[in-house]
DNA sequence: ATTGAATTCATACTTTCGGGTGAAGGCTTT
DNA sequence: AAAGCCTTCACCCGAAAGTATGAATTCAAT
C-alpha cells in the first residue's frame, strides 16, 4: 500500500507541476490560450480514462454453478418425489441397500424404485440413470 | 445503430456549443479564465470516464469448463492408461461387457482392471469410482 | 365413495459386479 | 538374464443389481 501512494502522490505533483508550467507559459505569452485549452482538455481526458478504470473496475468474484431444479422435466418423465430422491441417492454413489437404510424401507422397495426410474429414464444401469439425471438437471 | 450515431452527433454538438459559448464568455471578459480552463477540465474528465469505459468494454465470452486432465493425480495413484481408459467408459455408464467389446478384451480382464482401479481409488462401487474420478480430475 | 397414483413390500429369478487367486506373455529396467 | 510392471485371461464364489409379478396401504382428486 505504501508505495502505491507514494507513486501517486508524485505523479499528482508532477501534474500539478505540469500545470503549473503551462500557466506560466501562459502568463508570459508563450503559449496561445488554444493550445493552453487544448492540452488541459487532453490532459484531463486522459485522467478521466484512468480514474474511470480504477473506479469502476469491478471484483471478479468466481461463483460456482448453481444447480437449478429442472421441474418441467421431472413432471414430464412421471418422476414421482420418492423416484427423484433415490435418484440423487443413487448418484451420491450409495448401494441399494445404503439407501433403503437412510431412507428406512426395505431393500425390495428401492429396488422397486430404481426400476421404474430406469423406465423412465429409458436406461438399463444406475450409471446411466445418475449420467442422464445430471444432463437433464434433475440431480446437481 | 442508426438512432445511436444521431445520439452520440447530438452530444458531440451540445457539447462543441458550451465549449463555444465557454470560449465567448471567456472572450467578453464574462468568465475568468481559471474558471474556463476549470470548466474545459472537468468536462474532458467526464469525456475521458465516459470514453475509457466505452473502449474498454471487453465483450464478454462464456467459455464452457476446460476440462485438464490431473496427469499428477494418475501417477500418484498408480493409474495405469489401461485402468484410466476403464474408468472412462465406465463413466459413460457402459457395463463391464461393453467396455469389454469396445477395447476388444474379455470381461475378466475388465473386471481385473475395474477391481485394481477400484483398489486405487479406495472406493467400492463403479459409481463412486466415477465420482471421485470426476472430483480428482482424471475424468471430464 | 370410487378411482388412480404413489408408496410400500414380498418372492422368485437372472444378470451384473466385485473379490480372490493364479498364471501367461510382453516390455522395460537393472 | 532376472526382476518388475502392465496387460491379458480364467475360474470360482458371493454380493449387489435389475426384472417380473402381485399385492396391500395411503392419500388426493373426482
Amino acid at each position: 500500500m505504501k508505495p502505491t501512494i507514494l507513486i501517486y502522490g508524485l505523479a499528482m505533483a508532477v501534474l500539478i507541476f505540469l500545470l503549473k508550467y503551462l500557466e506560466y507559459r501562459l502568463f508570459v505569452r508563450d503559449l496561445s490560450i488554444e493550445f493552453y485549452v487544448g492540452i488541459v482538455a487532453v490532459m484531463f481526458a486522459i485522467l478521466g480514462v484512468w480514474a474511470g478504470k480504477r473506479l469502476t473496475r469491478r471484483k471478479i468474484v468466481l461463483v460456482g454453478p448453481v444447480f437449478i431444479l429442472n421441474e418441467d422435466a421431472l413432471q414430464q418423465l412421471e418422476i414421482s418425489k420418492r423416484e427423484h430422491e433415490v435418484l440423487e441417492l443413487m448418484a451420491q454413489g450409495l448401494s441399494n441397500q445404503e439407501i433403503a437404510d437412510k431412507l428406512f424401507v426395505s431393500l425390495n422397495t428401492i429396488k422397486t424404485h430404481s426400476s421404474n426410474l430406469f423406465l423412465k429414464l429409458e436406461v438399463k444401469r444406475r450409471t446411466q440413470a445418475v449420467q442422464k439425471g445430471k444432463e437433464l438437471r434433475l440431480i446437481p
